[in-house]
DNA sequence: GTATGTGCAAATGATTTGCGTGCTT
DNA sequence: AAGCACGCAAATCATTTGCACATAC
């Protein structure tokens, strides 16, 4: 999976970056990830792949790409920057497991047109937001005695 | 004003607190405050009452009451939490002004059930949240051209 | 009286930045 | 060749904490 550029690098080419050697690293390990990993998870997944990266350039980086759209800067409250690649589409977000630290995605077009219809019932245009749910797990109380263990 | 306890205060007692100058000078500050004051703010309102605060004790004590839920820690995504008193009546959310960073406050009950409809679906019970919407004003370009300064 | 709070300054943790060198276009 | 990008270490910013002293109950 080393021979094909990201999708992250295409995007960056598409914009016009110069393309590092690191940035192609970072851009890889953003595209092979599917949770949602802090600056310091992000750099050990390129340091693995090419351990003369730099903590900074990787800080650098990630503000480059969120900057430009590429990704997505996610604050889940804890104190450090998670990232994700950026979605065009539509708009999803995220409820954290407060036992387990999991984070689910869930995308609901009701809630979308009610955040726009409160903006502008406010006299506003929505152009950003910040949205987490924190939930603990319902037991299902009646079936299943096996599960509810943590991952 | 000064001789009345303010309604934090007031939490505190009740909570059993131990009540120092200083937790009441800063739960006074926090009662009088109707906007997002950031911990320096705090400081600063603090200091004028009684100017031998330090910076650490201003930590401590919101630290304190919101851990209390007498005080709610706000993010709004600049690096620095904001304080409100606590409401625990209905729940409101923030919609700031990403030109003049204004806050308005709103509720929506609908906004409300869809939230916890979500984290039902996905099997958890909703125990927290973090929502914010980030907008700019919409020109009413027919009527009233003398609008639109900033405050 | 004793546990707890406070002030100060130093420590921490995440993130940024200045500077000299290296690499992309 | 020229201008960005990188690595390193120092700087910054918000917040926390150790310690000796002060204070509420």
């Amino acid at each position: 999976m080393n021979t094909q550029i990201s999708s992250i690098e295409a995007a960056c080419i598409e914009k016009g970056m110069k393309m590092t050697e690191q940035r192609r690293v970072i851009a890889r390990v953003l595209s092979d990830s599917t949770d949602h990993p802090d600056v310091e998870g992000v750099y050990q997944r390129a340091s693995s792949i090419d351990p003369k990266i730099s903590i900074a350039t990787v800080y650098r980086t990630l503000r480059l790409f969120d900057i430009a759209n590429i990704i997505e800067r996610l604050d889940f409250g804890d104190g450090r920057a998670r990232y994700e690649v950026a979605t065009e589409d539509s708009h999803h977000h995220h409820l954290i497991d407060v036992k387990t630290g999991d984070v689910l995605e869930f995308e609901n077009e009701d809630l979308e047109n009610i955040k726009k219809q409160i903006a502008k019932d406010l006299g506003y245009k929505l152009v950003g937001e910040r949205l987490e749910l924190y939930g603990v797990r319902i037991e299902s109380k009646t079936s299943d005695p096996n599960r509810n263990q943590e991952d």
